[in-house]
RNA sequence: GCGCCUUUAGCUCAGCUGGAUAGAGCAUACGCCUUCUAAGCGUACGGUCAGAGGUUCGAAUCCUCUAAGGCGCGCCA
């Protein structure tokens, strides 16, 4: 099943041990150019070691190469070109799909490991914005690649539901609050008061001591204002359920700031016995003068604790609930160095095993080249995204297939698709610029796209009336030209996942996608399968194998794949 | 000022551990549906890989410097 890894032992021999299987197998990579077969490996680092010419080497080897494996082998200076056998291989890969399934490409190098994964973490009572549909969507698709290699991740939403902001809301609700009004629409009503907050703050400064008062009775523990902010709370989480819903998106905990509350002293305490804490203008901060980072604050002059009290807390309550083998961040850039800082604090602390902790970050999401700000308004909700690229599926189906039987199903599917695609294709690292226009494009490079390879190559099998037991009598050509890119493509499956795991970085996968489903548009353009032919039976076998690894493939993104669409 | 990130075709981006003529999509112009879903396929056009040095048999990829843009740098998260 590993070929590279056979070229790399019987180059092994052919060398006479000169140089480690596993050194050659490092040195034999896949050819961009399929004209130059299927695996190669280039003679430059063995000229020095043997003092000759590389494309003698080459040449040498060649001849010494033998293997049922390998169809052919060429020499094109220095590099040895090899080809695979055809019909063994295609046998083998295709058999090994038919039998996995789902499980096609899998990894257990995770070996069962639990790793927590912190993401979306949107704020209570501010609406969700396209901003955190980044951490969302990155982190769901992270947490099912590692699942794909043998780890089990827990996805924590680490909400934003603690602060100063409660208070002024509390405070917003008791002057001008409207029980029916807040239920009927409660991020709209609710943030509408936060903002009339702060405008009448302008005017009447008092306010803001109200506010603050309200939080400090929060923290007390007043019951009026802690049954206002669970409330508050419960009916926001009503309405992200439902962006998550249509999203697909489920989490293990909930967990988030008001959790870690009453997990704060310990932390502080634990700082103190280690005499990390110093005091700074009357605050308590951990030095981190060696690590050359800026101090991390640890307690506000008047002694209140802030967010890296509750994110130590928080990773803290992690590693002894979960026991992780890795702690994940999913969380924009520019929080790199408060994430930096942690790290050290927890490293200071004698935790060994901060070093597991791992800040993913990610690019912005921008409008008009700027941060969006959720003050000047300039934020754009995802649930109105998300329900424009539906409507726009919607009105591509009645145009394109207006006789399907789940319209409003499969609108949805690829409507979402469309928009989670859009932010997985690319590198974390790149800023987004938001378009709509963009995002709400179906064709080329999207996840519409590979949904609808999938579902052309499921027709085929449905008009077929093909099953898996057929596939047991296919035949394989030896002169598989055209399936043979498609097949070669197949094979990629595995390391497409493996690299993702390894860089946190679903795009690796999302490109992996559209590259097979570019290549199979190709196939499918080029051999009409349907028709009558002794290959038939292999190439069904083929064409099955590709919905298999597409529908796999858009799963670890988080994309539902229909059938018909 | 310091730190992190980004810079590849008109636009958006790939380019896996350095390797054989730097690849896609969009846009533009043509062409392909009596036969498996044209949300598709093909052809053409399009590049001083930001710039300058260096390491190497070989650099878009590694190192140094420069430039442009973004983000961050104590009581917000």
């Amino acid at each position: 099943m590993n070929f590279k890894k056979e070229l790399a032992e019987v180059l092994h021999q052919a060398l006479e041990g000169e140089l480690a299987s596993q050194n050659i197998e490092q040195l034999i990579e896949k050819p961009k150019n399929q004209d130059h077969g299927d695996l190669a490996f280039p003679c430059f680092s063995l000229a020095k070691l043997k003092r000759k010419a590389p494309n003698l080497i080459a040449q040498e080897l060649s001849e010494k190469i033998q293997s049922p494996t390998f169809e052919k082998i060429e020499v094109v200076g220095a590099y040895l070109n090899v080809f695979l056998n055809k019909k063994l291989v295609a046998e083998q890969i295709i058999n090994n799909i038919i039998n996995e399934k789902g499980q096609y490409g899998a990894h257990d190098f995770g070996q069962g490991g639990n790793v927590t994964i912190d993401m979306s973490s949107p704020n209570i009572a501010k609406p969700f914005s396209m901003g955190h549909l980044r951490s969302t969507v990155i982190g769901n698709a992270i947490a099912l690649i590692l699942e794909k290699c043998g780890y089990k991740p827990i996805k924590i939403n680490h909400l934003g539901d603690w602060g100063t902001q409660f208070g002024k809301l509390i405070s917003a609700y008791k002057r001008w609050g409207d029980e029916e009004k807040v239920k009927a629409n409660p991020i709209k009503e609710l943030l509408a008061l936060y903002i009339k907050f702060h405008a009448e703050a302008e005017t009447n400064p008092a306010l803001e001591d109200e506010g603050r008062g309200w939080f400090k009775k929060l923290e007390d523990g007043d019951q009026e204002a802690h049954s206002l902010w669970q409330w508050f709370r419960d009916e926001s989480l009503k309405e992200f359920s439902r962006i998550y819903q249509l999203m697909n998106v489920e989490f293990d905990s909930y967990a988030g700031e008001a959790f870690y509350n009453d997990k704060m002293d310990r932390v502080v305490q634990l700082l103190e016995e280690k005499q990390l804490l110093v005091e700074s203008d009357q605050a308590q901060v951990v030095e981190l003068t060696e690590e050359e980072l800026p101090p991390c604050l640890i307690k506000k002059s008047d002694g209140a604790t802030l967010y890296a009290t509750r994110d130590l807390a928080a990773a803290i309550y992690r590693k002894e609930n979960y026991d992780f083998v890795q702690s994940l961040y999913v969380v924009g850039h520019e929080q790199s160095l408060h994430f930096k800082q942690l790290i050290a604090v927890l490293n200071k602390a004698g935790f060994e095993w901060a070093d597991k902790m791992v800040h993913i970050p990610f690019g912005m999401m921008l409008k008009d080249g700027k941060k969006m700000s959720t003050r000047k308004g300039k934020v754009v909700l995802l649930e109105e995204v998300l329900n424009e690229s539906i409507a726009m599926a919607r009105h591509n189906i009645e145009e394109k297939n207006p006789n399907l039987a789940d319209k409003d199903g499969v609108a949805k599917q690829v409507g979402v698709g469309a928009v989670i695609f859009h932010d997985l294709k690319n590198n974390r690292m790149n800023d987004i610029e938001f378009s709509l226009e963009e995002m709400l494009r179906f064709e080329g490079e999207t996840g519409p796209y590979v949904q609808y390879t999938f579902a052309r190559a499921s027709s085929i099998l449905r008009k077929a009336g093909w099953k898996a037991e057929t596939a047991l009598a296919a035949v394989y050509q030896t002169t598989w030209e055209n399936e043979w890119k498609v097949i070669s493509m197949l094979m990629e499956f595995s390391n497409a996942i493996k690299r993702a795991c390894e860089n946190y970085d679903p795009s690796q996968v999302a490109k992996y996608i559209v590259d097979l489903a570019q290549v199979f548009n190709k196939y499918y353009a080029e051999v009409k399968v349907l028709e009558e032919s002794e290959e038939q039976n292999a190439r069904l076998a083929l064409v099955y194998s590709v919905t298999i690894v597409l529908k796999e493939g858009l799963r670890l993104l988080g994309i539902e794949a229909p059938e018909e669409m």
